[in-house]
DNA sequence: ACTAGAATTTAGACATTCCTAATCATTCAA
DNA sequence: TTGAATGATTAGGAATGTCTAAATTCTAGT
């Protein structure tokens, strides 16, 4: 009755998209996990069996609470491991999730424990994701997304979300990074680009790139009326 | 044609009894690898297609020099894992071979070369073992069990050679790590046990624990006649 | 309500790595 | 020199996780 590497990871992406849609489809889960829609289904009868997922044929599959307490144990280690490789390990953002992400299924428990307290028991990864407690639990933070904010708005950058290395690098050379503080100047039409200052200095972004980076607003002043 | 974790570890094993036995025997290899005389024989034909071994049906396997860099890689992970663990995260020496063990197949090189440099080009693992170098080059060394040395005899422990976790506490609990300088009392005889001095205690210590004990000799006072 | 197209599952296959049972080769001792 | 014991290989099969091709089910648009 071993969760096997396959098994954990099937579980970390079940737990993404449904946190997304709700139900999972395995197409989606297909899609995600890059294996052919067989696979999926064929995955999905197994994680029944351990009483992981509540499946219904046609129908898409959902977590059961060992399901999530897998999940979310695998996704501790891999948000533990990211902040541990850039902290300790000089690791720069947009490295570590690869790394972790073979890393997250050999781990002990003892490794991560002692990671956890090497690290002054951390609660967010380098990208600004929660870390869940031993115990599972996972704040839920509602953040909005940069591409939602008006100009005029401001606040602080909480996380900017799972993307491309080459995304990450060039987030990261503006100063684009959790917490730091973000005003943004325009907003331009026609989906155009948001101008935002950090800083001291201003950049142009472009909407796919806002809709990544989630900000916790500040109150915006004279709004009180 | 990728290596995969079962053939690292196999040829990490032809690589350890290689070094012990020359020409490796199939059963010698599938006890080593806690498999069944099968496994091993049909690994033995996988790895010839990769020209990591060879292999006379029979006759057992050495391997290759492409066969030997790559155990020597692994061995390279291995140790430099092993004390990262001990001297990053606190491990007990006794706790790192069973982490290390799994982890040597996932890091990627430039965690590698990381922790390399974190832990200053070390030469030599937890146990006293040397590192092979980037390169594949393992010094050769040629100490002294202290089994075999006679009383008198002192010198410094250089290498306390692949046992239990329970041999290992113990052993590390009475001061007997590498770099501890050792001195042989008394040595009984019908295979006694060896009576020892180490640092400000002594100890006696059965041949099975001696033979795993390597000592750097110090040349013997007033032996120069 | 039907039906075409999309989504999903089933069928069958392959690569890995391991196993047990049976067969074959080697070696050593009489 | 021969045959019994030991060691090694072959034969056949199981579990895991993947694939393609074929069949099935669902869903929307008419
Ligand atoms: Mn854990
Ligand atoms: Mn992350
Ligand atoms: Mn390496
Ligand atoms: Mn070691």
């Amino acid at each position: 009755m071993k969760i096997t590497e396959a098994m954990q990871n099937y579980l970390k992406t079940i737990y993404r998209l449904q946190e997304r849609d709700g139900v999972v489809s395995t197409s989606s889960l297909a899609i995600a996990m890059s294996v052919a829609a067989p696979s999926a289904t064929g995955m999905m009868k197994k994680l029944v069996r351990y009483r992981t997922v509540r499946y219904t044929r046609y129908q898409g599959v959902v977590l059961t609470k060992t399901g999530r307490q897998i999940a979310l144990e695998v996704i501790r280690h891999h948000r533990l491991l990211e902040l541990y490789l850039a902290a300790s390990l000089g690791y720069s953002w947009d490295a570590v999730h690869e790394e972790a992400e073979r890393l997250e299924h050999v781990i002990s428990e003892d490794f991560e424990e002692r990671v956890f307290e090497a690290l002054g028991r951390p609660t967010r990864d380098p990208h600004g994701e929660p870390i869940p407690t031993r115990e599972g639990a996972l704040p839920v933070w509602n953040h909005d997304s940069l591409a939602d904010l008006e100009p005029g708005a401001s606040g602080t950058i909480r996380q900017v979300r799972d993307s491309s290395p080459d995304m990450l690098r060039y987030l990261g050379a503006r100063g684009l990074v959790p917490d730091a503080v973000i005003r943004v100047v325009d907003k331009a039409p026609f989906n155009g680009p948001l101008t935002v200052n950090v800083g001291a200095s201003t950049h142009a972004l472009g909407r796919d790139l806002a809709r990544h980076i989630r900000v916790e607003m500040r109150p915006m002043l004279g709004e009180q009326e």
